[in-house]
DNA sequence: TAATGCCTCAGGAAAATCCCTAGTCCTGAT
DNA sequence: ATCAGGACTAGGGATTTTCCTGAGGCATTA
């Protein structure tokens, strides 16, 4: 019998994933987390062996408790799971130790196969998101990495404050925001606030 | 017994409701479709009591399908579901014709309270949303819609195209474009390109 | 016929952004 | 102890974008 921790900040789309479960006689849903707190705090107290992990969460992003959860408890096997298969995320998430992902609009046959891949120690992508994967390594852009007062930045421009509203909010002058901003957007390869926006959004910096 | 349509663009979300009502038997999901063309043929097809309509799909948006869908078979009762309760797609959701509305984040039993509250002719919503249904109706934003070329053009802006090649692509002057932008910040109360870029995401204009 | 709304465009002022340079501070390695 | 490198900070000036105002053509409607 196979423990999951289930981690997603939407109910309906956990009750279903459970109900699906239910289904299944080898596994066993032993929580539910609504966000990245409680997902640690469960992964505490249950130990599963599994961890079915969202990537967009209110609180903390998916790619930050997989790396918390896999530094205290490395025999967790995490799959990843997201709308949008952005290469970074996919990359990030893999690097942060999870050990499979897949995209909302695979299969729940999919999620199976996926954890008993990951169970036996292996790591699972579904085909479109390998060749990206691949795609990515190759191109070397897997150490593109963003600093603590960048990602700062990042969310506040793509939350919709101005310049000056960061300076203000950051205490720092308006020279620097820009020069932050720069930064990221050559780093990421971003042309506009658009671009940088809908990074934020895929990659779990803010919410839409 | 009810029939029941199911609109979503991520199967394992439409396979996790589906099991939901599996184990309920006063309501039987005759068919469920991935996006907006599929759910307009279901929906002549099965002609079902109730269809569950998500809002952002990558064809056609909710909101465009259930004006369809109710100008052919106004006794349908549709509700929408989205993750996020952005007062213009509630409110365009509504006035399209949906008789109820719920987010990602409420119970499966909620969905079911919204199902029979819709078949009895009335409408649905979390108390979250009618607050902010009554609070646009009070501010009388309801009537803010964007013309096509406006929704054309802010498409492209929140996709990451610049103004040149917008207006290269709608082979119009630059001068248009901004124009058109302009226009569209107005009438959204919106103030920058993320803000513009976050709603047309909440409405299902583009995807992340 | 008027009126209204949509799409189209332009000029000029104001604001934001981009490019380049450069200083400080801190950490880790030699 | 010193040095290298990255993170964070910032300014000057050029460039681009945005904002505001005004306006003509065209279709639909009253």
């Amino acid at each position: 019998m196979v423990s999951v921790l289930l981690v997603d900040d939407h109910q309906l789309f956990r009750e279903g994933i459970k109900s699906l479960f239910a289904d299944n006689e080898r596994f066993n849903v032993v929580a539910c987390a609504e966000g990245g707190e409680q997902a640690l705090a469960l992964a505490k107290e249950h130990r599963p062996h599994v961890i079915v992990m969202d990537i967009a969460m209110p609180d903390i992003n998916g790619i930050d408790v997989t790396k918390r959860i896999m530094n205290d408890y490395p025999q967790t096997k995490i799959v990843g799971l997201s709308m949008h298969g952005d290469r970074h995320v996919v990359t990030n998430m893999l690097k942060a130790g999870a050990a499979g992902y897949l995209l909302k609009e695979d299969a729940f046959d999919d999620l199976i196969k996926a954890i008993d891949i990951v169970l036996q120690g292996k790591i699972y992508l579904p085909e479109k998101l390998s060749l990206l994967v691949l795609q990515t390594l190759h191109t070397e852009e897997t150490t593109v990495q963003l600093t603590n007062r960048e990602t700062r930045v990042v969310q506040l421009l793509a939350s919709g404050e101005g310049t000056k509203e960061i300076a203000d909010t950051l205490s720092i002058s308006v020279k620097t925001v820009e020069t932050h901003r720069a930064n990221v957007m050559r780093k990421l390869n971003l042309n506009n606030l658009a671009d940088l926006t809908r990074y934020a959004i895929r990659n779990g910096l803010i919410v839409p």
